[in-house]
DNA sequence: CCGCTGTCCTGCCAGC
DNA sequence: TGCTGGCAGGACAGCG
């Protein structure tokens, strides 16, 4: 499921649970998820102190006090829970057969990593060695920082040969961007997904990255409101509702080509084995 | 090196 | 109702 904007919301729904508290329970329920977790993982976390939590692309980081990191990926359906500490009597819900990976902390919530198609995955690295992980050593910049904007996209589609849709599905061109918010920012600044990547240059990069900025803020925040401080009455991170302005609107007409009588309609195709949503009338 | 395809896994939903 | 096929927001290996 998750592209950055879900993604960093997690992050910062944990924060409060994770930061400056100990993991006083690991439990590990499988041997693998996408990859398999490392030797020992559930002890060589147990006892350790979270230091902090960051995000680099699709991935959240968390810095414990032994230089070492974890860090995952939820893949297309993992989801973190948070359910408060219990006390006496009182029970948790039954554990779910794809809750994974369940954190207990010292102030005794326990946080569950649910991923029914196991497409995420979860690791241990030390710090200095983070870098090179092949999870983030191919990353290209992180698209809300100070190390992405108009130059720096045409520079990096300048030359390739594939579509500008799989160019931004590329994490090595942008980071964090998924199929969703690549329709969305394409639609936004009306340039057709089918567009050779290297002919997005000049102002047209320019506008694109300032569309991709902007799609993923407002994400960002739409996620912030609608999950009130990041975390759901029932614990769970991640998942708000949001309408998008092309995606999943096959055979709706077009909202951005004016008052027409025939506006446009939105056509879903397939690229590199995804849908891509797109308004033939208004991205060229 | 580059770009494209198939694949991992389960759940859900439309259509018959 | 029950079955089947298609599709799902990701990322990687392997191929030409």
């Amino acid at each position: 499921m998750p592209e950055l904007p879900e993604v960093e919301t997690v992050m910062r729904g944990l924060r409060p649970s994770l930061e400056g508290r100990r993991f006083q329970k690991v439990i590990q329920r499988r041997d693998k998820l996408r990859f398999p977790l490392p030797e020992n993982f559930a002890q060589r976390l147990t006892g350790r102190c979270v230091v902090k939590l960051a995000r680099r692309a699709k991935y959240v980081l968390v810095h414990l006090d032994d230089g070492m990191v974890l860090f995952f990926h939820l893949g297309m359906s993992g989801r973190m829970t948070i359910l408060p500490r219990v006390s006496g009597a009182e029970q948790r819900p039954v554990l779910d057969p794809h809750d994974h990976v369940i954190f207990e902390t010292d102030e005794g919530e326990e946080i569950r990593y649910c991923d029914p198609r196991r497409f995420g995955m979860m690791d241990l690295v030390a710090e200095a060695d983070l870098l090179q992980h092949k999870a983030f050593r191919d990353i290209g910049p992180e698209p809300l920082g100070n190390g992405f904007n108009g130059p720096i996209l045409s520079e990096r589609l300048k030359n390739k040969k594939n579509s500008i849709k799989a160019a931004l599905l590329d994490q090595r061109v942008v980071a964090g961007i998924g199929n969703i918010y690549a329709c969305e920012a394409l639609y936004l600044s009306h340039i057709s997904p089918e567009r050779p990547a290297g002919s997005v240059q000049g102002s047209e990069a320019d506008l694109l990255a300032t569309t991709i900025k902007s799609v993923l803020t407002r994400a960002i925040e739409a996620g912030g409101s609608s999950l009130r401080d990041y975390v759901q009455a029932t614990g769970e991170l991640g998942y708000f509702q949001h309408s998008w302005a092309v995606y999943g609107r096959e055979g709706e007409p077009c909202r951005q080509c004016g008052e027409g009588a025939e506006a446009p309609v939105i056509t879903r195709v397939q690229q590199s084995g995804r849908s891509t949503f797109f308004c033939p009338g208004c991205q060229r």
